[in-house]
DNA sequence: AACTATTTATAAGA
DNA sequence: TTCTTATAAATAGTT
């Protein structure tokens, strides 16, 4: 187009051929931006040389993702347009989804009431009504089940004593262990009660084992707090 | 750049920007295609008119959504994964919040009470009862809202009646009125009561700002009527 | 990067 | 739209 007519063809000096495609590049970007002013369009362009490097131009207007989803919108081609919609969609039920069970809650603590009318008020109150009385049931259940736990522990512990109360009343009473080892890993009797003041346990460790014994009366009594 | 130098400035004849729109497209293009071959580049031009419609250039070796790939991958913050990948993530967490919302609800109804510890629940039950309080206290103010409203409505009625009664019996006791023209118009008099039965209302007046009286019993009948 | 001869693009008119 | 054409703009080859 100057000095001289040339051919469109691939321009095989490499050095030209980069020349060329920076002098028409920026002639290409330049046109696009007249077309954009002029006309009031937008235009997208992208292009990688030979050597992979990215141009691109985008018309002051616009953004290139939006340019591209605009295209994709308009050939009805879904890639990914449709997708992105459809999720901001699904967030946006969620988000409302949301306020309105928040909102729910609040009523269900008391606040927001304004918003209720009588009748649903009314409702409100049956259903919460309903509702405390199953919650205290199932919480008297609960307890009920923790004590019933707790008495067979204790069963357990008791029966437990009284084998090795008899155990040693047996031996106390066998001429044959009378005195000969009484010390060593075994401590003296001693009783350990517990405050309700019901049946008394007498924890004689006669065993080193007493693994058994410990479960048991300070989660009893940690529950008998709680019951209160 | 023919018959004349143009401001680049948008056309404002929209015939006039159309027709340069068609042929400067074209020219765009046409550079395009020769940068492509001259080169040996890849160029994906994407544009939209003013009015909405779509045209676009591709490289003859090369696909658009390759091109767009390409782009992503050159860019390597690429607009969509990263913001498609947000976007997951916030319905996730907007789905995991909603579930959670919907259980706190079950169990302020009194369901799905399992999960709970008993600490936890014990604190439900506190939070309702404490809920169920205000919720019927509010609904009892609402109530009161209402039965004041039928008592003013009760005693605006009851005016009126009293109104009637008495310009019935002004003209009953005026003997001008005595026996001229006692048909026509008036009936005969009678007692208005309250269907309640309770107390009758005897309209005496004796003051003509009779005013101040009429608050007393009537409304009080209705009123009662109205709470049970 | 600058220059410039020449080609190409295109504004206005038909 | 397309064609025409005078002229502006782009640019190939050179410096």
């Amino acid at each position: 187009m100057a000095r001289g007519k040339i051919q469109i063809k691939r321009i095989e000096n490499s050095t030209n051929r980069q020349v060329t495609y920076s002098k028409r590049r920026n002639g290409l970007f330049k046109k696009a931006n007249e077309l954009t002013v002029l006309c009031d369009a937008k235009v997208s362009i992208i292009m990688f040389s030979s050597t992979g490097k990215l141009h691109e131009f985008i018309s002051p207007a616009a953004t290139t993702k939006g340019m591209l989803d605009q295209y994709q919108r308009a050939l009805g081609v879904d890639i990914w347009t449709t997708h992105y919609e459809k999720m901001q969609d699904h967030l946006k039920k969620l988000k409302e989804i949301n306020r309105n069970l928040q909102k729910q809650i609040m009523q269900r603590m008391g606040e927001c009431l304004n918003d209720l009318e009588f009748e649903q008020m009314r409702a409100l109150d049956d259903e919460m009504d309903n509702a405390v009385r199953i919650i205290r049931e199932r919480k008297n259940q609960v307890i009920s089940n923790q004590i019933e736990r707790h008495k067979k522990k204790v069963r357990n512990v008791e029966e437990i004593h009284r084998n090795l109360l008899h155990a040693f009343q047996e031996r106390e009473e066998d001429p044959q262990y009378g005195l000969v080892d009484n010390g060593g890993d075994y401590e003296s009797p001693a009783v350990i009660g517990f405050p309700t003041g019901g049946s008394r346990i007498f924890a004689l460790r006669l065993q080193p084992n007493y693994h058994n014994l410990h479960s048991g009366t300070g989660s009893d009594l940690t529950t008998f707090h709680l019951l209160e």
